[in-house]
DNA sequence: AAGATGTAATTCACATGTTAATTACAAACA
DNA sequence: TGTTTGTAATTAACATGTGAATTACATCTT
């Protein structure tokens, strides 16, 4: 079997769809002044409710010492809060705060037609089963020690 | 339309999808001392031949100001050599070392190894209808001004 | 030739990714 | 109680991502 040329290799190809992805993205996050990753946190507490760090860094997709900056930045803009877990003080439940709310409500409209766009030319069937497949690869990969 | 949970939006699973592939080729970068984006130019050198910065930062999808500083290691460590281009003293060619190409061989087995395995558990079929997808999405929203 | 415009590469500033080490705390246990 | 072990979070150090500004050349224009 001949090696993946750089050009069809999958780390690579899936770094390339993310790419033009976010590209779309981009624009509207700069006109608000948030990172990706900090939408991404703002998004995750808005939609599941307060978690502890180490949650939300799962389901952000973001490892624990780039959460920490995160949480510092968003906590300075007041964005979302921290409070102590009481019985251990090594724990906080970080929660997303009502103009953190706000915020992520106003850019849904835009991400909403953004989303419907990249449907639009991609094909709803294939863009459904292009996310079936993926998590189907995540599965099959993901932890079998 | 429901905004996409964040569990699954297009960029968030790409994201982890990536991930998983990628932790199965750390442990073999990190033996060898050397980065996955380092190892991307390596092998886009050792495939292409001699280029310049900007079309090997386009085939390694790499942004200019990475290039530079990868630029640097991998010529302090002289795995890779510049030379200036006639007639033009802004570019250089960038052009794969002896021990460069001994590098990318050294670590080529493993790779093929991992790819194989992956494609058994995928599926060799489905994972290559996964990248010609992909293929498919970087080309239907790449660009289009 | 001199100035205006365009292009390749770099630099800057800041945010995040990544691994290893450390701190702060909790829980188990002698 | 004091020590060990385990866990959550942070910090440290370095590499890369990202957008804006800058530098170094080329090329075009007059």
């Amino acid at each position: 079997m001949l090696p993946p040329s750089t050009r069809r290799s999958l780390p690579m190809t899936l770094l390339r769809a993310r790419e033009v992805i976010m590209a779309h993205f981009r624009p509207m996050l700069a006109r608000h002044d948030i990172t990706e990753q900090q939408w991404r946190v703002l998004r995750v507490l808005a939609e599941t409710g307060p978690l502890e760090a180490t949650e939300l860094a799962n389901r952000a997709s973001i490892l624990p010492p780039s959460l920490t900056r995160i949480i510092k930045a968003l906590e300075e803009r007041q964005l979302i809060t921290r409070n102590r877990v009481k019985d251990d003080g090594r724990r906080a439940l970080l929660a997303i705060t009502p103009s953190g709310v706000t915020l992520i409500e106003d850019l849904a409209p835009e991400r909403i037609a953004i989303y419907e766009a990249i449907e639009g030319r991609y094909g709803a069937e294939q863009y459904e089963q292009l996310l079936d497949m993926l998590e189907s690869l995540i599965q099959s990969e993901s932890s079998e020690d």
